[in-house]
DNA sequence: AATTATAACATACTCAGGTATGTGAAAATT
DNA sequence: AATTTTCACATACCTGAGTATGTTATAATT
């Protein structure tokens, strides 16, 4: 047991912020993200509405904050691409470490992520954003390989970026609409293969 | 003029519902479509939502029979393909077609109907309805490809026609998110090129 | 022709996400 | 130290999609 300090005002802010987003996961894990309201949320943890909305702007920002995690995991994928030569197996394992990793979340929270990036309100949704990790992990590596001649350069790298992940956003779309009615993995793999044919030199 | 027959049952209930059609998707398209409550439209038509929800399970319902409108015209584009003699050109010419309809539809409407089908309560979306014109279609133009030998024979019809589409409408995707940001055709051309290295034999 | 069923709509609700505003205590400012 | 500001949360409300339940005229059944 540590000293029990009373706490600063900012901490237990933080403290709430964290005790919302972890009850609110759990219940949406358990019940389901539609079948949990921000008000039995706020019940179990004794607060109001108020408060939730206080810490967050909606009920699916919990959701986006989950998905923005991973996007600081994909540094670490990255580092460990050092040991491949080539510039196209790193981007194919590259690239299946983003597929397991979302797998792993799960069709549910992906689903209700790519409902809420494209609802009508929805400004400047995150998807989308340059800086993410995802955008500038894939446009480096389709640099070098153009650079090494691996990669074809009559596109621009950008293109080719958002060539690839659009194609696989598409296929992960598909995943939710069926509610992950296949081997998200194995069907990644084939569409890799089948991309890279068309990325070569 | 045609003389006043009193209207029968039916007729008058399919009149209303196409008044309610026409309404609706007038006013989307003016004020944009989450600016238009159900209440707005049966107002302007004089009615009230029981009459709205006898004739439409849902508001998104609109979006997705103007949708589906466009499915049925699939078939003329493809029996405007008789002309071309490669399969590979078939599928580009028969692909540039969709994806036009597609943006003519607009961003607001594809936007809703990607917001609605992937919501949570949607059971069964239409996008992955196998009988799609869209889905049948570019199978059977896959499979003429493979036996005339144009076509890459190693992965089945099924799955080449599920990564064409998918890439596609990844693409589809990130044009709502993005509002429109650019042009669609020219880039689902430079897609189509990309996808038709990997699919050729 | 009388009865029953049903389809077209109206009325009055529920539900859940989100907002506007209030309050008291901690923190910054003087 | 006194005053003002700010932040964490509470209360009360709004909104808009969807539903449960009438009501009435038409169509089907007897």
């Amino acid at each position: 047991m540590s000293a029990k300090r009373p706490l600063t005002r900012k901490e237990k802010g933080l403290r709430t912020r964290q005790r919302i987003y972890r009850t609110a996961m759990d219940l949406f894990a358990r019940k389901g993200y539609d079948n949990v309201t921000v008000d039995d949320i706020c019940r179990k943890l004794g607060m109001t509405k108020g408060a939730f909305y206080a810490h967050f702007r909606s009920k699916d920002q919990i959701i986006l904050e989950e998905f923005m995690h991973m996007d600081r995991h994909y540094e670490v994928v990255a580092e460990s691409l050092s040991s491949l030569d080539s510039s196209l197996e790193k981007l194919r394992a590259f690239n299946r470490e983003a597929i397991r990793l979302m797998s792993e979340l799960g069709v549910t929270i992906m689903r209700v992520l790519y409902h809420s990036q494209i609802a009508p309100r929805t400004k400047d949704p995150y998807l989308v954003h340059a800086g993410r990790n995802l955008y500038r992990i894939t446009e480096q590596l389709i640099r070098e390989g153009q650079e090494r001649g691996e990669i074809r350069s009559d596109l621009p790298p950008e293109e080719l970026t958002a060539i690839l992940i659009n194609a696989f956003r598409g296929q992960l779309y598909h995943w939710c609409l069926t509610d992950g009615s296949f081997d998200l993995m194995a069907s990644c793999e084939n569409l890799m293969d089948f991309l890279l044919r068309g990325i070569r030199a």
